[in-house]
DNA sequence: CTTATTTTTGACAAGGTTGTCATTATCGGG
DNA sequence: CCCGATAATGACAACCTTGTCAAAAATAAG
């Protein structure tokens, strides 16, 4: 490669890392013999020389959460926009998780969407390692570093309101068990709103469900059941919603007439369902790259405060919450 | 490291790669030292100097195809079992995916979904740099290497004559565009059954669709707005058998009494649908397995003969085609 | 046109690993 | 207890880069 273009190796390295002290004549010259021989440089080498890498890893633990293929999808684009390659690991322990082990540097920085980025253990493994990360959708207590995540409770009470606008008073929940601490900000600002309204809530209007369809069309039954039941259901997620919507069906109800439905996350699901789900949207794809961005901000410059990136949410009306 | 095991590097190169040639007494000094050292090898010099990697690219270009984030799930399971690990690229052209510079040999593989697997120019491309890969679910005129699929024609037959069964005669068809090879695969499927169960079927039965919801509701709405319109339709894939569910909920037609559906790929939604949705499940995960499997078997034995795995689909018949 | 200064280039080492080959330790047999 | 054969280990080079520093070339100044 240097022979073909009649310089040092050393000489095509500085061209390649786009350095000032090359001569535009000799720029010329490797640019040209790169193009012809199809030359680029070997990753190896480099970032065993640098003892750094151009890779971000995204480490998973639950491959059911619905964003997680439009996060990576964000997040590829980005990295390959800014030359980097995007690694995705299962994440089982911190010890056995292979991008932890290697030379520690074997990624240049870390994106962990819910639940791991809520995992202490791991923040202090990677910071212990000195391993960049971002956490993605990081509830208030818990964004230790740069993350990116939208203010759920705001979301969630937004929501609320616009049920009560809609003409209800009787408005049932559907959240989870306490560790899930995202869904207990949205369950938060549920009950804000119905406080702000001046509506009595009810204890019996909050359940637990645990993310899933039946799940929910579990907890919408033992909703529908009460004495006076309600006549909306806010779900924390569009599986758990459309689990309600199914039981509704199966008791007949008409939607939105007899009893209105919402969910949260704005999943495919949600305009395909019929009617089609009322839901609260997040920018996923443009949570990734921050994400991403912050990232490599943090490769740049690792002593920076940490940055928390709120982005906007979106309430989308449809037909589930809607009357003609 | 190897100061701490009383050996030298080399030694420690050898128990790490697990060669015979380490008395057993030396290997257990040196793993307690890896042990408390915390030592893990460096991918990059490992890389550099064997031209191997150990790492395994899965190529996209379409983020919306249902299966990718199952697919890749399965792939990083059996990587990180394998000790490689996945890095996921979007695909623009041969020329400027980052998998493909590199020093070439960037990746030990590729795997390659649909439509990428029938892209004849990438693999082209991909066999003059000897870039090893794996198919996904390339319809059999296109499978040139190492392939793992099932059988869409079968599938979409079987799936056909579950209808038939269900005392259907007049069965529609949503399919796609000449282009998508795997779709046509599933139309000649669908006449083969009413071919060999003697229906004469009209040309009006078949409609083309996008893959999209709205597109399966506009084909569902100008099949059902036939002078004799179909009481079964068969769609492709599962977010247009949910647009043709929306459209009988708009003519307020019972499915399935009045209509019943069969969509493919069982998707999430398939199960989240009301009622649910009678589709096609292909086992995807298992196909990304022995996806990974093939891609292994060809780094390690590069001349073997191409490898073509077929994989056993399911019918899984819900409520939209089976009548109480 | 020469010298001093600045810009551009090259030589060499190093990064952590594995392959090759030489050396050392161990074992069995006399 | 010694010798030869075999098993285990180590020394050194190489993989392809980049960082450092010295050398060469170009430019400016006189």
């Amino acid at each position: 490669m240097a022979a073909a273009a009649g310089v040092s190796f050393k000489t095509v390295s500085r061209v390649i890392n786009e350095e000032t002290t090359v001569r535009a004549a000799t720029r010329e010259k490797v640019l040209k013999a790169v193009r012809e021989l199809g030359y680029s440089p070997n990753h190896n080498a480099r970032n065993l020389r640098t003892k750094r890498s151009r890779r971000i890893g995204l480490l998973v633990s639950n491959p059911s959460r619905f964003y997680l293929s439009e996060l990576q999808w964000g997040a590829i684009q980005r990295c390959q926009a800014e030359g980097y390659s995007l690694a995705v690991a299962s994440f089982d322990t911190l010890d056995t998780s292979p991008l932890l082990r290697g030379d520690g540097k074997a990624m240049a920085g870390l994106i962990l969407p819910p639940p791991l980025c809520e995992d202490e253990a791991l923040l202090d493994g990677l910071e212990a390692r000195q391993i960049p990360y971002v956490q993605i959708a990081a509830v208030a207590g818990s964004r230790r570093g740069d993350c990116v995540f939208i203010d759920d409770r705001a979301a969630a009470k937004e929501m609320t309101e616009h049920l009560i606008a809609q003409g209800h008073r009787r408005i049932g929940f559907i959240g989870s068990p306490e560790t899930f601490a995202q869904t207990k900000e949205r369950e938060v600002g549920y009950r804000e709103a119905l406080n702000a309204a001046g509506i009595e809530r009810e204890e019996t209007w909050v359940r637990d469900g645990a993310f899933t369809f039946e799940s929910g069309r579990e907890a919408a039954s033992a909703l529908l059941d009460l004495d006076r039941p309600p006549t909306a259901i806010f779900a924390a997620n569009d599986d758990m919603a459309a689990g309600v919507l199914a039981e509704s069906y199966r008791r007949q109800m008409r939607v939105p007439d007899d009893l209105a439905i919402a969910g949260f996350d704005d999943t495919p699901l949600a305009t395909v369902m019929t009617p089609a789900l009322t839901s609260v949207y997040q920018p996923v794809s443009e949570m990734a790259d921050s994400a991403v961005g912050l990232l490599l901000r943090r490769v740049r410059e690792p002593e920076e405060e940490p940055k928390q990136i709120a982005l906007s949410y979106d309430i989308r009306p449809r037909a589930t919450t809607l009357r003609q």
